[in-house]
Formats: C-alpha cells, sequence, structure tokens
DNA sequence: TTATAACCTAAAGTGCACTTTATGTCAAGA
DNA sequence: TCTTGACATAAAGTGCACTTTAGGTTATAA
C-alpha cells in the first residue's frame, strides 16, 4: 500500500478538486512541488494528497490562499517554525468555533422562518377555504 | 417605538453593513426600494432592517444574490408564492445542515493537527534539551 | 502510423460581491 | 453666507479563487 503513485485525474477524483485546480495550487506554491515523470508529467503520492487534504480543509473553514501557502512553507522550513505553526492552527481553529456559533445561529433564525411562513400558509389556506365555502353558499341560493 | 426612522448610517451600524452595501442591495432589488425624504435621501424603517437581517442570514449561509433577490420578490408578490418560499427555505435550510457538518468535521480535522503538532513538538524540545546536556557534558570534559 | 487521450504551460478570462471614485445636492451650524 | 458633513448617483475598480483557452508534447492502442 506505500510507493503507490497516481495521475492528476486520479488525485482530482479522489480529493473533489479538478485538475485545474491542482495545477493552480502547485503554482500558487500552496500544494509543494510534485515530483515528475521523465515526460514532465506530476506523479502524485500519498503525500501529496495528505497536503491537498490539509488544503482542502482549510479552504473550507475560510483560510485564504496565501495565510495556507505560509502554513505549508513552515511545515517545510522544519522544525524552526513549529510555534508559528501551532500558534495559526490554534488561531484558525478560533475562526472555526464563531463560524460554528453563527452558522448554528442562522440555522436556528431560518427555522423560524420556515414555521413563521408555515403558518401564513395555512391562514392563506384558512381563508381560501373560507372563501370557497361562501361561494358554494351563492350558488345554492 | 413605532414608526422609528433611520438614517443609512444608523443601519449600517446596527445591521454591521456599510453604507454602500446597503445602497448596492437596494439598486440590486435584493432589498425592497426604501422611502425617501423630500430630498431623496433614504428613511429606513425597522421593517427595512428586518428585511437587511433577512439577508445577512441568507448571506451568512452562503446563499448567492440573486437567489435572495428571488426569496424577497417572492415575499413581495404575496400569497401565491407561499409554497415557494417555503420549498426555498426548507432546501436552504438543508444545505446549512451540510455545512455544519462540513464544519464540525474540519473543526475536529484541525484540532487533531493541532495535537500531532504539540506532540511534535515536545519531541523537538526533547531533542534540544538532549544535544544540549550532551554540550554540557562536552564542556566538562 | 496515425489517431486519440491524457498530460503539459502560460496567459487571459470569469463570477461574485462588493468597494471606490468622481461628481453633485442639500440642510444645519459658525 | 459659507462651509462642513451626510447624503445621493453612476460607473469603474478590486480581490479572490479559480477556470478557460490556446497551443503543444507524449504514451498507448487500433
Amino acid at each position: 500500500m506505500e510507493n503507490q503513485t497516481y495521475t492528476i485525474k486520479e488525485v482530482a477524483e479522489k480529493t473533489n478538486l479538478t485538475i485545474p485546480t491542482i495545477r493552480y495550487y502547485e503554482t500558487e506554491g500552496v500544494l509543494p512541488p510534485v515530483e515528475r515523470s521523465e515526460s514532465g508529467n506530476r506523479v502524485f503520492t500519498d503525500s501529496d494528497i495528505g497536503w491537498l487534504d490539509l488544503i482542502c480543509c482549510l479552504r473550507g473553514t475560510g483560510m485564504p490562499i496565501k495565510k495556507i501557502k505560509q502554513f505549508v512553507q513552515w511545515c517545510l522550513e522544519g522544525d524552526d517554525t513549529i510555534d508559528d505553526r501551532i500558534e495559526m492552527l490554534i488561531e484558525h481553529g478560533k475562526t472555526v468555533d464563531e463560524q460554528l456559533q453563527v452558522l448554528t445561529n442562522y440555522k436556528a433564525a431560518i427555522e423560524w422562518k420556515i414555521n413563521y411562513h408555515r403558518e401564513m400558509k395555512m391562514q392563506i389556506d384558512a381563508r381560501r377555504n373560507a372563501v370557497r365555502l361562501m361561494e358554494q353558499q351563492d350558488l345554492k341560493s
């Protein structure tokens, strides 16, 4: 299971990224340089997929590309950057907590709206039924 | 407490939106037309602030401007659109649930990363201490 | 051997949600 | 009266994260 390699297409499928996005990440330096075959094609390893998973996680929690790049660069620089890395992750974790809080509140507001609209609908239907009944009365008379 | 009015500046403070953003929302038709004073200045009511709160809620949960506009238009059109509105809200609520799920998973991944880095740091520190001790030994000898 | 599919690069383009700029009106206080 | 500050509009600009395009190389398979 080790030393397995993947084409860019396979990696795109595994990570749910598009092929251009993966290339873009590499040229931007967000994804560390990927090994190449003799003909110049990218040869991805499980390690590369690990980097992409990390990138997806950070992007998906709203971290801008530049900051992710910084983090990845620190990782590549080695031991001396360990404190910076930990600090960035902790700070980012806090923003994710805030996002969760905000999102939870918004979710509650939406649920409230749904219920409000449902009650509105019941009133509308009731009114329509009343009108229909009155029309039937008119027909009989 | 009723019939109170607000300037655009006051509304910006209340909603945490910028003044240009509020104007932008109105010109885009996301915010229904706001009353004007004789001189053409916008005169906001609590109802307008209510619309903006709704817009913030939907934007903050990732709904695109166009769709919010659609929803607001339906609200203005009245009773006949009640089913469409309820459906949109329910569908959107589902996407918010998904966002919460994804975000929660990412949060866990970040926590995992933090712990991983903390352990890495402990190893680095231990190694450095070992080196320091060895150097002290060298000095003594 | 030739065609087709998968890969490559560099550069330009896109979409979204604002933001900024330039210009102008109007009401109130010094 | 004049200037200052808050408001207005229309149009152009910005920032971000990709995506698309154009043009080219290489490996496999009919």
